[in-house]
DNA sequence: AATCCTTTGAAGGGA
DNA sequence: TCCCTTCAAAGGATT
């Protein structure tokens, strides 16, 4: 993920991380600027950092193919749709839990990091994207007072059953204090920053410690406190600014260029997550010294399994987990190798996913961690 | 409370 | 290169 650096503008105040309040006046500069003016592309119908040329390295779909109320952001005018790269899978295929930017009530999923625009919005220059709105607070004032399920979210955040409007998201954002404002585990986690030669070299001055500044390129102090938040944006806005450092004790924030794209939600937990598994709670708590648990990428089979799991305890009437995995490892056994492709390729993405976030992490970390199993099977004595 | 069982695939290490 | 070990999930069974 690329990230933009802002630029710190006179008229943008930045927000006092110690502050009591959120800083209104920040928001309400930011509301009034318009799109070609905003530091960042937080225009969600925008994707004015398009790096691609049209035509090279996008497949065509045409919108029929497509469910478009799932991804409300695109114009539904659109002639049609440039897609990236698209799985489609039928509803019956992929459990609804376990995906949540699937719309529940569409014909068919859509699965994979997706990057889809109508054409005519393919432009470079944001405040192009849509003629008919023309600045950004023209854009959010346009969404107020419209329900939830009629907001230009990310499908894994839409809920039929809430009832707040943007208004009401706006509101309750300005009543939080600075330093209380929620920042999504996904997007910390995704959020890489960028390599330090694209850091102006006066910038890179005092970084914040990890998940803001993981990778950068000045080793942060440990001892300093950082309570410093992120910047939220209501939802419907997927634009965050994270503090990343301080430049002449101004903090400096950046924000993750691509935040914006509806994406699959990645598995891979951040690097200070605790641990889910009874075991891992063990075997972590043992030594707190240790370097944070970093768990292995899921394998295609263990995405298959993630996945018919519940189906098959349905099924069999039956929670032993042995006794459902030795019925995953027949299915699987038995499933088309067309099917099993879809779970080799999303797990090949999620490996690539973490080789990204964890470049120096290796599966040997983990050897060791766990205590070393013995074998219940026991070899066939030999007659003699 | 802690660990085993059970599956497949990926990865690492040793021979 | 081949073989072996470990670990990802997960919940009942076992120690």
């Amino acid at each position: 993920m690329e990230t933009m650096w802002v630029e710190m503008d006179d008229d943008l105040t930045v927000p006092d991380p110690n502050g009591p309040d959120l800083p209104q006046d920040f928001l309400q500069v930011w509301l009034k600027e318009t799109v070609n003016q905003l530091p960042v592309p937080i225009y969600p119908w925008c994707n004015s950092n398009r790096m691609e040329p049209m035509g090279e390295t996008i497949q065509r779909e045409t919108k029929d193919q497509l469910n478009v109320l799932k991804w409300p952001q695109c114009n539904p005018n659109g002639p049609e749709f440039m897609v990236k790269t698209i799985k489609i899978e039928t509803k019956d295929q992929l459990p609804v839990p376990e995906q949540p930017q699937c719309n529940p009530n569409g014909p068919e999923f859509m699965v994979e990091t997706v990057k889809r625009e109508t054409k005519d919005q393919l432009t470079e220059n944001a405040e192009d994207c849509d003629p008919n709105i023309p600045n950004f607070l023209q854009a959010l004032e346009a969404l107020l007072g419209k329900t939830a399920d009629q907001l230009p979210l990310p499908a894994k955040e839409c809920d039929p059953n809430r009832e707040d409007t943007l208004q009401a998201v706006l509101e309750e954002l300005r009543r939080q204090p600075a330093n209380c404002l929620p920042v999504p585990q996904e997007l910390l986690c995704d959020f890489h920053p960028p390599p330090a030669s694209t850091v102006p070299e006066e910038q890179c001055i005092d970084l914040l410690p990890p998940p803001f500044s993981a990778q950068m390129c000045n080793q942060p102090d440990q001892e300093q406190n950082y309570n410093v938040s992120a910047v939220m944006f209501p939802h419907c806005v997927q634009g965050n600014l994270f503090p990343v450092g301080t430049v002449n004790g101004e903090v400096v924030y950046a924000f993750p260029q691509e935040s914006y794209i509806p994406a699959f939600v990645p598995t891979v937990p951040p690097p200070n997550n605790p641990p889910t598994s009874r075991r891992r709670k063990c075997s972590t708590q043992k030594n707190v010294n240790e370097k944070p648990y970093i768990k292995k990428p899921l394998n295609a089979f263990m995405l298959f399994r993630q996945e018919q799991r519940l189906k098959v305890v349905a099924e069999l009437n039956v929670r032993d987990s042995a006794i459902v995995n030795t019925e995953l490892g027949k299915r699987w056994a038995h499933l088309p190798m067309q099917e099993k492709n879809k779970y080799f390729q999303e797990a090949d993405r999620l490996r690539d996913l973490h080789e990204q976030q964890y470049p120096e992490w290796s599966t040997k970390e983990n050897y060791g961690r766990k205590r070393k199993r013995i074998r219940r099977k026991i070899p066939t004595p030999v007659a003699i």
